[in-house]
DNA sequence: TGCGAAACTGGCCGGGTGGCCAGGACAGAC
DNA sequence: GTCTGTCCTGGCCACCCGGCCAGTTTCGCA
């Protein structure tokens, strides 16, 4: 038991290909010493698609969008990144709307997750 | 077909720890349907070390706290939580705030990027 | 057996959020 | 000139969120 200081290696699956991830849970579900990640759990390491993040420079968002985005990441209100950015509410909004729709994203905190989860941002 | 409408996975290893690199190496090395990319190798997917990031033992958070962190940063509301987990949206709030006391956070959106900035959840 | 922690539920309410409508200023491309 | 896109602003409104109060049950542990 003198190797069994190492514990379990827990590897988490980000891959947008679902049938690539589902063929890589299959393989690798059923190795001692190894197992996969719950959702939300924290993980020893990441199976990434090729090509970490950067995919394409596709979501194109305007530099008042990652403005605002980067200040929502900190958990500024509206009002807040209102006074931050010197603008008012109301326009605030209307880059968080434009963020939503960009980002396929339900509310604020999904639009980040997202962001992060692309490389827009770092959290 | 017998061989396979599936083609072989190959996996990159990134990772600077030399010890995990070599235990996954091993681990990895004899599945069927996958193998290890040669030093230069184009491949299918990457394994990283995730983050050195601080790793928490201390944030104490509940299994339920977990539960609901983890639709959160799906960005799914208190309703929807309530209903994923069967509980009352009263319950979900209990615990949203009992979150954002632990994670120091000013909203739930603080409170993912919190979360996800100290490994305790998967982005 | 009592005690605390965790989980759960309810009501109430001020303020925040997001969607909708409308508009104007200003740049660069056609 | 016209047109398109970005940025900016306003009002209105239904809904959501977070914080406050209160309570119940269930569980493990001393």
């Amino acid at each position: 038991m003198s190797e069994d200081n190492a514990p379990e290696i827990v590897l988490a699956l980000e891959i947008d290909d679902p049938a690539l991830a589902d063929r890589l849970a299959i393989l690798l579900g059923n190795i001692a010493g190894l197992r996969l990640a719950a959702p939300g759990e924290a993980a020893t390491a990441t199976v990434m698609a090729r090509d970490p993040r950067i995919m394409p420079e596709d979501i194109a968002l305007t530099q008042r969008e990652l403005d605002v985005l980067a200040l929502m990441a900190e958990g500024a209100s509206n009002k807040l990144i209102a006074r931050q950015l010197g603008i008012s509410v109301h326009t605030v909004k209307f880059h968080v709307g434009s963020l939503l729709d960009k980002l396929d994203a339900t509310g604020r905190t999904d639009a980040v997750a997202h962001a992060a989860r692309r490389g827009v941002i770092e959290l």
